[in-house]
RNA sequence: GGGUAGGUGGCGGAGUGGUCAAACGCACUAGACUGUAAAUCUAGCGGCUUAAUUGCCUACGGGGGUUCAAAUCCCUCCCUGCCCA
């Protein structure tokens, strides 16, 4: 690949929209060393996949030799949400922010390098800045500008409330951009307009506007919404890789294409060739196989994902039993619900029962009907289709 | 500050004294079918308990009260939307 292409890669490949794609080409091809700006709040540090969409991007400029500057949002964080509902989110303390900084890198490190990346907290500056700068920034930026958003605009017509840190909330991290200098900021399309008023307060505070790349937004695995944690539809970079390649395969048809391009990476003539194998009526089965192992192996390695493929066909194709299930250990004699709700295989005693009514736990391949059923031997048991334990005694 | 409508399970949303652990929909879990896809059908979906939906406990913004009995009535506090200023 020479250079020409590389940078085609650069702000083509995955991205949804980049503001201003020329300026930007222009900068990177004198060979400015650019400053990369990304941000992230450290409230649920729990990355997936579509996190690794922006975080891979960024790897791309670190790989280019651009700066990669990325932002913790402890400040937001640690004034905590004020919408006084029922669950008003709880001030982070400073030691639970660092924790979870920490956990976010380690787990960020996994697709971009750490080492070359310059890392700031926002409450650098908010913590240090009073009413003044507040408000010298609030008035950079009109009322009915804000409100245009058009998540503000839907939640107005809906009757939900919005509240002044909401409003507030795009200003601070445009400040961000003011404070670090950001050349460029990467983020996801929900982020445009916070992005957008990056440029507008640089404007206005006498800087040189940072260039927007957007990249889309990775649907999850229900197919509908996006990938969140809070809607559970995610796959955690740091999920087993058995799991990974599982959630990777029950994902519905209609996305594969999305994720191939996002999620799995394939480069652009791939995409081509696997849209023509699906339109040659291919069972469609073969290419989630084949693209679970390879993102599995993003983050596992070829081995584990090799391995969890083979696992994966043992256990749904040809019904088995897994290799290496979890196991724990009981005495003689006790009742096998007992057992699974200390191990937190099922979550209490009705819902074993009810499981086992459903005829959904097996004992060494037979359904148990009893819900008294005590463990008198070594025994394997499969609660519903994915939950297996080998009872030791 | 004034007026007005509200606060029910993960979400939406019924219910306005007993038959309410709370209709219905979504989400979710299981079973059948399958490609752990979709669609479909069936069952379940607070907790403990029993041979058994048997018995019990906790729950309808918080607290207090009326009643044999309250999500439903009264008092009080808190919170939110909308309109006006």
């Amino acid at each position: 690949m020479d250079n020409e292409e590389k940078i085609e890669r650069l702000l083509a490949r995955g991205t949804a929209e980049v503001i201003e794609k020329k300026h930007l080409e222009e900068r990177i091809k004198k060979g400015d060393k650019l400053r990369i700006k990304n941000g992230a709040d450290p409230t649920a540090p729990d990355l997936h996949l579509g996190h690794a969409v922006i975080l891979r991007k960024l790897r791309e400029f670190q790989d280019l030799g651009h700066q990669v500057v990325f932002i913790i949002g402890d400040f937001t964080a640690r004034v905590g949400d004020p919408s006084g509902k029922s669950a008003t989110r709880p001030m982070l303390s400073e030691e639970e922010i660092k924790k979870n900084a920490k956990t976010y890198f380690e787990q960020a490190g996994k697709i971009i390098d750490i080492e070359k990346t310059e890392i700031h907290y926002n409450s650098e500056w908010f913590l240090k800045e009073g009413w003044a700068e507040v408000l010298e920034i609030a008035g950079k930026f009109t009322v009915q500008r804000v409100l245009e958003r058009d998540d503000f605009e839907r939640r107005i017509k809906a009757g939900v409330e919005i509240t002044m840190k909401e409003v507030l909330y795009p200003l601070m991290q445009a400040y961000d951009s003011v404070k670090i200098r950001a050349d460029v900021e990467i983020g996801g399309t929900d982020q445009k307009f916070n992005m957008l008023a990056g440029r507008t307060l640089q404007r206005k505070m006498g800087m040189a506007e940072q260039d927007v790349i957007m990249m889309p937004i990775l649907t999850g695995l229900d197919g509908e919404r996006k990938m969140s944690k809070s809607l559970g539809n995610y796959i955690g970079v740091t999920d087993a890789p058995n799991d990974m390649f599982g959630k990777v395969m029950s994902i519905p048809d209609k996305i594969i294409m999305e994720w191939a391009e996002l999620a799995a990476d394939y480069s652009g003539e791939e995409l081509v060739e696997i849209g023509k194998r699906l339109e040659r009526g291919e069972n469609p089965r073969n290419i989630k196989i084949e693209m679970a192992e390879r993102i599995t192996a993003m983050y596992h390695g070829k081995e584990e994902a090799t391995s969890a493929k083979e696992n994966f066909i043992k256990l749904f194709q040809k019904k088995e039993i897994p290799d290496d299930i979890p196991e724990i250990a009981a005495e003689k004699g006790d009742a096998l619900g007992d057992i699974l709700i200390e191990n937190k295989i099922v979550a209490s005693k009705s819902e074993f029962r009810r499981l086992v009514k459903a005829g959904a736990v097996d004992a060494d391949g037979e359904p148990i009907v009893d819900i008294h059923f005590a463990i008198e031997r070594p025994t394997v048991v499969k609660v519903g289709k994915r939950r297996f334990v080998k009872v030791k005694i």
